[in-house]
DNA sequence: GCAAACGTCGTGAAATTTTCCCGGCGTTTG
DNA sequence: CAAACGCCGGGAAAATTTCACGACGTTTGC
């Protein structure tokens, strides 16, 4: 353990899976994890007080969720490194933690090298993505399925986002000051745009492509 | 390492994760983790071909999922013991699983004395839960939330199962061999016997029921 | 065994929602 | 400055949802 190991937190609300990375990391030369959270306050509070090299984290936490805490971090350092490591085989989780900051996203299907190459290229400055999610986005172009965040324009957006939060046409017509008949207007207009036919189908897509984290 | 060992069977799609049992495990005199399977067709074949005390499986597998892979098991070997660990801290697939033939149900936030604790349990004939669980089964109780499988009639759960698989009004009735209209008139119903507004909502309890598990 | 209750299927008609077409208004862009 | 675009909503047709109702077979309870 030398004075030159690089310094990892671990972010993950499961006590067993952490279990499982530490045990993986540990047994590369070079890596050193110094602390551990359960969920995105305490990952943020040991950020600022161990400034480790390195943060790997879930996106599924209690609280503030993965995202959210990845922005943090990186509005406190903005050269804050942060692996993404989840369950989370989709496209879309992986371009929002990508743009809200993180530096890598592996699935954790992946096989432990994956991410202690992971972990490695992050450190050296790269930007890691794993093998199927690199597959998915080409995926994702290919099929040409509408991405929700890139053909609407932000008032539909919102107004999808308060739909999924199952909120009744009136009650977003009230939340935005605007007749319900608006409302009406922009959720037919949103599942044109998303190439959708129902509400179901609408809330499915929603879920593909991260939309929608808690039931 | 003796000859009177609980031998055990692990079951997860994410090698990480399965390290991090094992880890947990191999501490506990008494224990032995004897092979490991990434998904469902894998675990039923070591199943049978290794016989264990004990198996520990997560829900979300490949291909054939978690509950599935439980019920045949437990056709196979009446006797087999299964405990479901899993991230989801949902009653409704605590439920199921336990339908299934699991005999008991962890979730992944638990700490790792409480899944020592159930695996020792359900070796010794016991169904284990984990406390959050119980919680969450009592809450729903309390809450009164319907249980869509306890008031839908057999034919109005088809229906709402293949609502749910992005299925038009037409086609059900296609399926079915019954009329556009009939199918619309039960999904009237069904909104109405569970309580919901939208379909929105409706796919919503669905997931909090886990009667959704792919997207 | 028989009536009552229930599940299933469907019709028809009213109420509501969805969809489409439209115009106006302000901002941005070339 | 003209064209394009986002935003807001009215009007009307089309489609869907909802409600009331009846028929039929099966199950349940007395």
């Amino acid at each position: 353990m030398s004075a030159t190991d690089a310094t990892i937190l671990l972010v993950d609300d499961h006590s067993v899976v952490r279990e499982g990375y530490r045990s993986v990391l540990q047994k590369q030369p070079g890596l050193r994890v110094i602390a551990e959270a359960a969920d995105g306050e305490e990952a943020y509070r040991l950020y600022k007080s161990e400034a480790p090299d390195l943060v790997i984290m879930d996106l599924s936490l209690p609280g503030i969720g993965g995202i959210e805490t990845v922005r943090r971090i990186r509005q406190w350092d903005k050269a804050a490194r942060i692996l993404v490591f989840t369950m989370h085989e989709n496209a879309g989780f992986a371009v929002q933690a990508i743009r809200a900051g993180a530096r890598g996203y592996v699935t954790k299907t992946s096989p432990p090298e994956t991410l202690v190459r992971a972990v490695k290229d992050v450190l050296a400055g790269k930007i890691a993505i794993s093998p199927d999610i690199d597959h998915e986005l080409a995926l994702s172009r290919i099929s040409g399925e509408t991405s929700a965040a890139d053909v609407l324009t932000p008032r539909e957006f919102e107004v999808l986002r308060l739909l999924l939060a199952e909120n009744t046409t009136e009650e977003i017509a009230e939340t935005l000051h605007v007749s319900p008949k608006t409302v009406a207007n922009l959720h037919s207009l949103i599942k044109d745009k998303l190439g959708v036919g129902s509400d179901i189908e609408l809330v499915r897509l929603a879920l593909r492509q991260g939309l929608l984290t808690e039931v």
